[in-house]
DNA sequence: AGAGGTGGTG
DNA sequence: CATGCACCACCTCT
């Protein structure tokens, strides 16, 4: 690249993304390559460049510490003629709802303002609110989604334009790395600085005053961010990778919102279905000690005359023991999938406890923690990144993991809107399935989801030579069990043996690994173009070392060598996750650019109401009442316009609920 | 503190 | 040789 060459920045907007009119914002950014020049010198050797030709002295940062309004609009008015900036905050902790907001920091390459949210009344601010809403400047941030929250909540601010630089290092080594790669780890990679990260500590243990080093530490991540962000947005175009990270920046402010927003919880009724678990989970405790007494020499009572337990029921030592030497049944592990075949009533009597133990475990009282003292409402940490395959993941609590509603444990029916409000469910149908048609053009399967038919019934009347009709689930309801477990398995590499345990899990019958090869094979002969298609993608990962999704998204993998003891496996393993990546990889993409395309049209029309949970493949929202069914139009319209961008040949569907509870 | 086992979701 | 993918929470044990 030239001297002085421009690298066009776009604005991060939906219309951007879908790529109808790719708009330069007029802030074109000088590309600096001398900065580039010096990053590859830095990671040869000789530190006395780097310190020379850094816009910034690591030592001795160049910052303005504000206290006072005059002081504020000053250096807003000066900020305000950049097109970069970094952005950065210090605050006691990491709620924005309880923990306090003390700087913000807002740096040009050379030097940085220290905001004292303390001192300063932010949210009277107007123009500090302008410059950070302001969509044609360019906000780079670490971890942008925790910051934002404390400015929404605390300064009264809603950011516009990041660049993330965690997120564009997770879109960069997707599948390498399992963390996110932190400040001071992205400092040392690209720039090798060793940079100081102890005084963080000292916000969260704030006692009422800030110190030159605490001030000087915070000036240093308005710096930093700079030569990164050149290094990795050149990155990110050799690797075709702009448009994957400008959607993940886009959605970063949206999750933030989602998290802000939390969602309500019926504690009330939580706690009522929790008694009740506990109530059948302890006599199924009661019944398996009875049970097992005899095997056991001590037969003791604690204080009340009650026989004390012979083991630990949650201790998979113990029950081994118990399976293998008292009761003599050889077992090689306790799993529910091997104990459902242990012809013996200790074993059902703890696959019973088991049940309810877990849920209660899981999702009893330790969920009802997370509600916020503050919102009433539980505000759980979304990843955007969370999965190599560019899935969210969930946590603190994990809301994408509870139990689907049944009459016993209708833990879902306990999330509510607010009083006066909606919750619209949505969710794509079949869209693994859906995407695997389109990215395979496989004709019969294209032809089966684009006509409606249950597909299920569709590939078990290919399998087993039978005519599709209408009552086909109805009239061989045990083919159809079979080709299930096959479509969702054989897509992503199973095996004959993964299958045989897939279709005694589903079905509860044991077929032979002849039988089970005889299906993989019917499934592929019926799906002509399927097997080729997964069999391309894995063979291209392993060749080029990465596999990618229509929109673009990568996914790296660590090739082994020739000599590696377990070279085999890890192919395989390789193979498996390709063919599984495109597939898992377009769903997320999709549901992502939804939740964009979402974020506009709530504030385009108006709506009273916001984005509460994404689930894979499911978008919840909680909408003012009157609107709620407007809202559920135009939310099953927008995903489906969000997979119609990289789905050309099926059709794509989405039905929408509106109700009072998380179901459908 | 981290690993392994188990099991909840898409 | 091992033999669907992607996660996270909880428990026990070392």
């Amino acid at each position: 690249m030239a001297e002085g060459e421009r690298i066009e920045l776009y604005s991060i907007q939906s219309r951007i993304l879908v790529g109808k009119r790719l708009q330069p914002c007029k802030c074109a950014l000088h590309k600096n390559t001398l900065l580039r020049k010096i990053a590859k010198v830095n990671k040869e050797n000789s530190n006395l460049n780097r310190y020379m030709e850094l816009k910034f002295d690591p030592a001795n940062p160049q910052y303005e510490y504000i206290t006072n309004q005059d002081q504020a609009n000053d250096a807003l008015e000066e900020l305000g003629k950049q097109q970069v900036l970094g952005l950065d905050i210090e605050s006691t902790g990491l709620d924005p709802y309880t923990d306090k907001l003390l700087l913000v920091q807002i740096g040009t390459e050379t030097k940085s303002y220290i905001f004292d949210a303390r001192k300063i009344k932010l949210k009277e601010l107007l123009r500090f609110k302008e410059l950070l809403e302001n969509p044609k400047i360019i906000k780079l941030m670490h971890n942008g989604k925790f910051d934002y929250g404390f400015i929404k909540i605390q300064a009264g601010a809603e950011i516009n334009n990041i660049f993330d630089l965690m997120l564009a290092e997770s879109v960069l080594t997707a599948g390498l790395k399992g963390k996110p790669a932190s400040l001071k780890e992205l400092s040392n990679e690209y720039l090798s600085l060793d940079v100081e990260k102890k005084v963080r500590e000292s916000f969260i243990n704030y006692t009422g005053t800030i110190t030159d080093e605490q001030l000087r530490y915070a000036a240093m991540d308005t710096f930093l961010p700079f030569p990164i962000f050149n290094l990795q947005l050149e990155k990110l175009k050799k690797e075709n990778l702009v448009n994957i990270a400008k959607v993940e920046f886009a959605v970063t402010t949206v999750v933030a919102d989602m998290e802000l927003r939390g969602i309500f919880i019926d504690t009330k009724k939580w706690r009522e279905i929790i008694a009740n678990l506990q109530k059948k989970r302890d006599e199924f405790a009661k019944q398996f000690q009875e049970q097992i007494r005899g095997y056991y020499s001590m037969n003791q009572n604690d204080l009340f005359g009650n026989h004390t337990d012979a083991i630990n029921m949650n201790s998979q030592q113990q029950l081994m023991d118990l399976f293998n030497n008292k009761l003599g049944l050889n077992i090689p592990s306790t799993g529910d999938a091997l104990l459902e075949s242990v012809n013996h009533p200790i074993a059902q009597t703890l696959r019973n406890y088991r049940g309810y133990e877990k849920l209660i475990s899981a999702f009893g009282e330790s969920l009802l923690a997370k509600v916020s003292k503050v919102t009433g409402r539980i505000h759980p940490d979304f990843m955007q990144l969370g999965a190599a395959t560019g899935r969210f993941s969930c946590r603190n609590p994990n809301l994408q993991q509870i139990p689907r509603n049944s009459e016993e444990v209708p833990f879902r029916t306990c999330f509510n809107p607010q009083p006066g409000y909606k919750l619209v469910v949505a969710d794509y149908s079949n869209f693994e399935m859906r995407i695997l048609a389109d990215l395979s053009g496989d004709e019969k399967m294209l032809y089966a989801l684009n006509n409606g038919l249950d597909i299920h019934s569709y590939t078990a009347s290919l399998m087993f030579g039978l005519e599709y009709t209408k009552d086909f689930k109805k009239q061989y309801p045990q083919l159809r069990q079979i080709a299930k477990p096959i479509g969702f398995g054989l897509m992503y590499g199973m095996g004959p043996v993964g299958l045989i345990g897939r279709i005694r899990a589903e079905t509860g019958k044991d077929i032979t690994k002849e039988e089970s090869q005889e299906y993989i094979k019917k499934f592929f002969s019926s799906y002509p173009s399927v097997q080729g298609f997964l069999d391309r993608i894995a063979k291209a990962a392993v060749q080029k070392g990465y596999s990618t999704t229509p929109a673009g998204r990568k996914r790296w993998y660590h090739k082994p060598t020739p000599d590696d003891p377990e070279f085999k496996r890890k192919i395989s393993q390789i193979e498996r996750e390709a063919k599984n990546h495109p597939i898992q990889g377009t769903n997320a993409d999709a549901i992502k650019f939804a939740l964009v395309f979402l974020k506009e049209r709530l504030k385009k029309e108006n709506i009273d109401g916001g984005i509460i949970l994404a689930v894979h493949d499911e978008i919840v929202s909680e909408i003012r009442e009157d609107q709620a069914d407007a809202w559920a139009k135009i939310q099953s319209e927008e995903m489906v316009r969000a997979g119609q961008l990289f789905l050309k040949k099926v059709s794509i569907a989405s039905e929408p609920f509106v109700s009072d509870v998380w179901e459908h």
